[in-house]
DNA sequence: TATGAATGAGTGTTCATTCAT
DNA sequence: GATGAATGAACACTCATTCAT
């Protein structure tokens, strides 16, 4: 009975098990209809007694759940990110891998979607990283660096993040496509004016006060647009 | 015994009051936790049977909410969209007067948005013109008509609705920020490129009342469309 | 308001219509799932009051569907007997007509078939002219006659109707062969034996106290049977 | 936990005493009032759960009682008809065993010819072997043998349940002589004709042990039956 | 580690009936 | 003569959970 985080190798393995199951469930039926029940009967389980006794209670296979494919997620996006050359092209990185692992995984992420959609606060889901708070910040560096405009970080993580899972709802779509559209539409709204060549003044909404962005990358990324 | 539309005035109050019963106890616990048992409970009535007495059935009920609360949205942003100067202006009330209506009824919003998201296919609600047939309509206009660029209507509709609905389901936003980034983004992701081949500087809010949009014009962007 | 039997025209008009859903509904759907509800959406009422108006109860409805087709049945059915020539020849029209009424009537002969089957002592059903007691009157005036041999009426009666009960509930049955044959089987089991030409014993069960065979009818039917 | 058929044995107990319950509600009080309810009451089960534990669905225990009752009858049955000497041995001991059967277990007859007349199609009861079926089988078998006279197999079968069915239905009936009067009744209507050709005084009874049954004798009737 | 047995609460729905016009 | 509104009881069934091995 070899032992790893407090757990033998057989549980850990009916763990699985069952969090697969419940996966399958979710992504077919919904939240609402993922019971112990449906579960035990998509697993092939005699009896539901076989869940209760691996997981406290439902909210902990829930969050087994979601720790399970938000891991998975991001095991498959961050080197991604991190391969990125700089920070437009992690933003190019980060819609197309996530779309990459929808197309790869759609059970597992309608079923991600389908939790939070339907969760309540009393489900007590802890998602300390949750991916909205992890889009936030790489958009108030990006700002930082004066490679975004000025914008909501919040608001565009909202955006960015509901676009995304909306994917995995509509089994319908053509990924390829819908990871070059978005890839697009949000380097368009995220990326910094133009440096004017004139001596005109700013729009109001950008900052002039805000940290100056520097004229060879905007040039740069002038071109690299061009080239497109 | 008054009677309009089939039912008598009285059974239309007590359909209300239920219906009303309804989203609150939706927007609260969730569309998955939406029994009649709960729903009498709030509306203070005695049993349930005074559900399905008024209701055929549980899809009826939830139906009747989608219906009311969809007309209600349709006669607040209508009018508002429709007395904008042009499309892009348009575009604008669009998603300003969306998210007031968000901001003066969140409770009737998250109810639908929690049955979209949670209903299934089998529930059988039909929404013959639902927001986002609507919204790609919108934006497939606005193309032929050349003020927006080259962009899958279809993505484009996903995900304003995706933001908007989004806002809905976050209670802590400042509903007024919120609007003001949310047109700054569809503006900015939607308008047509500037014609490449004047090096005229280039105001960055189109003001639709200064600029009228021509025919022509339309037509060259038409065929600096075709040239992408 | 013209009243016959205390009940206006109109009244009477409505018991009827309602007394045919009934009918219908039974023989669609069974005894049981014969509710009002079911009933007034068959007759296209508004509600189910209107039923309970017309009918004391639930028992008083199934009555009146009792009185009506056993009425149309007996109206039938008499006066076919009672033209027939002899008893043999009464009990042949017996079962040809009812088994004519059934096949004219499948509907109304499987709604009361149904009800016979599923009504219980406690529905207080009062038939007090039951098809089986006339039946085992039939057979024992014939007995009387000399025309039957010996028998117990009441097993003979008993398996009569459930004969002729068995074949409404089987809609798939040829009316008319069934009738020929169901005229051959109790004309064989019920007609008295041949006179024996010999000495011999009658057989056991043949109580020779009882009223003796006329020869010459006897004789009658030994012709009319090698004429078939 | 002793296993066989795939259930404990417990289990298999519980299901017995639930069966058994059902069956005695079920000839009690009808095949509609049989419910879940009643049946918990009957058996002193704390609650109807018990009954939804070991039992998938209504239908499903409803299946149970109709297999287990078929089941124990032919076990009576059976034997007692193979062991008769030729196929009118047989005949006799089809319908003294069966009413016999009903004598001795009039309560679970009863229960069986209730769901028969109260289950409807949709209710998908599956009796593969109803006695209906057999009783066809074996009215064709005796033809071919030529024991039994020319009539519709099918009609035959049906007056022969009917008759028998109805005996459970009526608890008055004194089963002795009502098993005397159908052996008779339906010797009579099946046997074969007397060859015409011979004058020979034929027994009212014909004893089977007395009178073998030659292929010749049956391909004499087979003949004269073509000649009807 | 696994599992069969049991259970009380709750699901939507149907039922015949009563009340008040 | 007709009807809309309301109701408590019962229906089969599902739920997560506990008990006892």
């Amino acid at each position: 009975m070899q032992v790893t985080d407090g757990r033998s190798l057989a549980a850990q393995a009916r763990r699985a098990q069952i969090v697969d199951a419940a996966i399958e469930v979710i992504a077919a039926a919904g939240f609402a209809q993922c019971s112990f029940g449906r579960i035990a009967k998509h697993a092939g389980l005699s009896s539901t007694r076989l869940i209760s006794y691996h997981f406290e209670d439902k909210s902990e296979l829930i969050q087994a759940v979601v720790d399970t494919v938000l891991g998975e997620a991001t095991r498959y996006v961050q080197p991604r990110i991190a391969a990125a050359a700089d920070r437009r092209a992690a933003l190019a990185a980060y819609v197309t891998s996530n779309l990459e692992f929808v197309r790869d995984h759609p059970t597992r992420v309608r079923a991600l979607v389908e939790i939070f959609a339907g969760a309540r606060n009393d489900d007590r889901l802890t998602t300390s990283d949750t991916p909205r708070a992890v889009a936030i910040e790489f958009f108030r560096a990006g700002q930082q660096e004066g490679v975004f405009r000025r914008f909501d970080p919040e608001v565009m993580a909202t955006v960015l993040r509901a676009a995304i899972d909306a994917v995995a709802m509509r089994p319908d779509v053509d990924h390829a496509a819908y990871a070059v559209e978005l890839v697009e539409l949000f380097d368009r709204v995220t990326r910094a004016d133009p440096a004017p060549d004139t001596g005109a003044p700013r729009p109001a909404h950008a900052d002039p006060g805000a940290e100056p962005q520097h004229p060879r990358r905007a040039a740069d990324r002038g071109t690299e647009r061009t080239g497109r």
